[in-house]
RNA sequence: GGGCGGUUAGCUCAGUGGUAGAGCAAUCGCUUUACACGCGAAAGGUCACAGGUUCGAAUCCUGUACCGCCCACCA
């Protein structure tokens, strides 16, 4: 008996991986439609679906984005193979602000132009064009990791379907009043001309200098302050109401002149304030600080803007038109010249900054859309969580209970506490965005003068200045067309919608019957608050479910000693090119070695090296077995006690890794196959078969197709780890129950 | 400031009440006809520290130290 030859040689990646992918490929059967008209799934089976976390368009596949792939391809070819109705649902995201950003650079670099020297359409036109060149590469590098995704129904975040899915949901949003225009503090982002979410901030750590300081000799207290800039922007001082200190002055007004400024000052009591912090008094800027801008809601105050969207002084005198940082350091020299300032001392202070442009934050006071997520609105549809049909409820609730009463479970657990932690912290969302790349707010402005057709002059005034629709309107009384308006959303407010929009909605598709909510969405563990709570708020109020049942987090991959990927350390290990030297099943396999859900990952070059060694090593095993047991087949009988619980050994790796599988711990279940594949089934059962094989006879003959069944049965185990490798060899067995073995049924064990 | 996680063999990590485990590395031996991308053997740990519960603790409780992460932020 011969196996067939290419086994004589050790395992070749490169060959097999090409070939396998084309097999794969032909089949269409990452298709749960084709698994269901050529009978490899039952019509009413079970479904299972998952929609992978969209990856940047511009982007290329690093080690984080190959491990989500991994994790994900893994419960979903096991779920295939499980017979359920798998789909696993392809798709890219624009990411607007970055892509926008790195498009516009470029453009300067090589044109010296700004967006603004483009125009609108010319640079959406440039961005697409971009887009679309780079859109290849991610797509084929998610095909060469083996990703089981059907393509036939890809999305892209911004393609026609996706933009209707937007539109309507803003305007039903705004229609139950969960969507407001208001004008409120943001963050503002110099750099980026744009504001940004509470989200997209980090913290850095400088030094700044505090300074204390009265705004006028005659003025009754001290203030402390790292931006005396902004002082001429004050209209209160908020001291502490148990404060005896200062009870004489509260509810006392001041005129004071403040570095050629004249400013209004009102001493008022607010609880916020810390007694033991500086002077214990606080020097009130409403349009330059959150809290600030709170406690001007609470005591009535003006809200005068002192710097504008180039983060400069708008005030006249000695400031006007300085950068804030220059204009500290003039009101600072002021101080000095006219002997108010108590003191100066160097402390660290956390500034905010844009995470993607670097900017300084400015807190400025500007128009913007938000999200009401304290507003009560009626739940139309099926309960959620513990809310029933026609109860009262907020988003933040409805956030809440989602989690709360089990109907999404996030692993590992602990991350639920940080997830209630956020939503109770939670403030509106600002949802628009000052930048030209996005879905635009499908808000339409009238606001120029209105002139009356003939016949309709008795409607004058009659117009409505803002209407919110999907389509543009036009005016009744004088025809002219609205303006859409210039902002786009946050684009997070589009990645909300994802598991629905993805499956078709705002139409009620049989897909989104079938596959919504999705079984899991698995993605890292730092965009839980982006990401995983708004789509739990999309979901809620405009589909009446819960996106998803399950919500996996996995960590950061880091390398061989666990410290940070970066470019500064040239640790950087391409997963591609791994794939290229050793085999993506390798690679694959390193990435889910040794990780619990929720913790980082770690790859290093030997670690690759060391399971591409055990792909050999499967390779070998079926030569030995093809070599021995060809022309048996698994169809004879297996007469012997002994092989009959060799058998039933593979059934309880089978239990275990099933098990572990189905509990996400996919680092066990991966251990526990290679483990019994090595060191089980090849330093054992195989040595030992060759003594009994030798002997000839029924013995003999039934342990040839023990041999046979045990490794058809390592082969299923290991297919949603290692699945180049293992249908590779399938591809060579004689005997096999499925043409594929991605189609294959998986091995049966009793619970 | 609040919260969370970690600390087990040289390295990376499993193990969550009953005589300490894996992979990799390091050591020794092996032309053993499936595989040197291999096989066999041996070696390696007072499970961070202190106290407590228990017949029994790496495992449960309390505290401490160090490392890491997240959130908030004092003007």
């Amino acid at each position: 008996m011969s196996a067939p030859e290419i086994f004589l040689k050790p395992y070749n990646p490169k060959e097999q991986e090409a070939e396998v992918l084309a097999l794969w490929e032909k089949s269409d059967y990452t298709n749960p439609d084709t698994c269901v008209k050529r009978g490899v799934t039952k019509p009413d089976a079970e479904a299972y679906s998952i929609v992978l976390p969209p990856p940047n368009v511009t982007g290329v596949l690093h080690m984080g984005s190959a491990l989500m792939v991994v994790i994900e391809d893994i419960l979903i070819r096991t779920a295939r193979m499980q017979g359920k109705r798998t789909l696993w649902l392809p798709g890219l995201d624009s990411a607007a602000i970055a892509t926008q950003a790195k498009v516009e650079t470029d453009i300067y670099k090589k044109e010296k132009k700004t967006r603004h020297d483009l125009g609108r359409e010319e640079l959406l036109k440039r961005i697409t064009q971009f887009t679309d060149e780079s859109k290849a590469t991610i797509i084929n590098q998610l095909k060469r990791m083996g990703a089981s995704l059907d393509w036939s129904r890809y999305a892209y975040t911004i393609d026609e379907a996706r933009s209707a899915a937007v539109a309507e949901a803003f305007v039903r949003m705004y229609e139950a009043g969960l969507i407001y225009r208001g004008d409120r503090i943001v963050n503002w982002d110099p750099k980026g001309q744009t504001t940004i979410s509470d989200d997209e901030i980090v913290y850095e750590e400088r030094r700044a200098k505090l300074y204390t300081f009265k705004y006028a000799k005659d003025f009754p207290i001290a203030i402390s302050t790292t931006r005396p800039e902004t002082k001429v922007g004050d209209t209160a001082v908020a001291v502490h109401p148990n404060d005896e200190r200062y009870a004489q002055f509260v509810g006392k007004e001041y005129d004071i002149v403040f570095c050629d400024v004249p400013i209004h000052i009102k001493i008022v009591a607010d609880e916020s304030v810390e007694k033991d912090f500086g002077t214990g008094a606080l020097g009130v800027t409403p349009a330059h600080s959150i809290t600030d801008w709170e406690i001007a809601d609470r005591h009535n105050l003006p809200r005068p803007q002192v710097i504008n969207e180039y983060a400069k002084m708008t005030v006249e005198g000695r400031l006007k038109d300085l950068k804030t940082k220059d204009a500290r350091e003039a009101v600072a020299a002021w101080l000095k010249e006219e002997k108010l300032l108590e003191k100066e001392e160097d402390v660290p202070q956390n500034i905010s900054t844009a995470e993607r442009t670097g900017g300084i934050v400015e807190p400025l006071p500007k128009r913007q859309w938000f999200v009401n997520v304290n507003v009560k609105f009626k739940n139309q549809k099926s309960k959620l969580g513990n809310v029933k049909p026609g109860q009262e409820v907020t988003l933040k609730e409805l956030m809440r209970t989602a989690v709360e009463s089990g109907a999404i479970k996030i692993i590992p657990e602990r991350f639920e506490k940080n997830y209630y932690h956020w939503i109770d912290n939670l403030r509106d969302w600002c949802i628009s965005r000052q930048i030209w790349f996005g879905h635009r707010i499908p808000a339409w402005h009238h606001e120029q003068k209105c002139i009356p057709k003939q016949g309709r002059e008795s409607d004058v005034g009659k117009c409505i200045p803002l209407v919110v629709r999907v389509e543009k309107p036009i005016c009744q009384f004088c025809d002219a067309e609205y303006e859409q308006d210039p902002d786009v959303l946050d684009t997070w407010f589009s990645s909300g919608l994802w598991t629905f929009s993805t499956l078709g909605w705002p139409q009620e598709t049989s897909d989104i019957k079938t596959y919504h909510p999705t079984s899991v969405l698995e993605t890292g563990y730092d965009i839980i608050f982006f990401w995983v709570a708004r789509m739990i708020l999309m979901s809620g109020f405009l589909v009446g479910q819960v996106p998803f049942r399950k919500v996996l987090l996995h960590g950061i991959v880091r390398d061989g000693q666990g410290r940070k990927i970066s470019k500064s350390l040239g640790n950087n290990i391409d997963p591609l090119d791994m794939g290229e030297k050793y085999g993506m099943d390798a690679v694959r396999m390193s990435l889910i070695a040794g990780m619990a859900p929720g913790t980082d990952s770690k790859i290093s070059e030997e670690k690759v090296r060391g399971y591409k060694h055990f792909a050999n090593k499967i390779w070998n095993i079926t030569r030995f077995v093809l070599e021995n047991a060809n022309g048996r087949g698994d169809n004879a009988e297996i007469t012997r006690k002994e092989d009959r619980a060799l058998i039933a050994e593979a059934e309880t790796i089978a239990k275990q890794v099933s098990q572990h599988i189905d509990t996400f711990r996919l680092d066990l279940a991966a251990d526990a196959i290679y483990h019994f594949v090595w060191h089980r089934f090849a330093d054992e059962i195989i040595e030992e078969s060759k003594s009994i094989l030798k002997g000839g006879g029924e013995v003999a003959d039934s342990r040839r197709s023990t041999l046979y069944s045990l490794l058809s049965t390592c082969l299923k185990l290991l297919h949603p780890f290692m699945p180049f490798v293992t249908e590779a060899i399938w591809k060579e067995l004689p005997h096999k129950d499925a043409e594929l073995l991605m189609i294959a049924r998986w091995p049966r064990y009793t619970e």
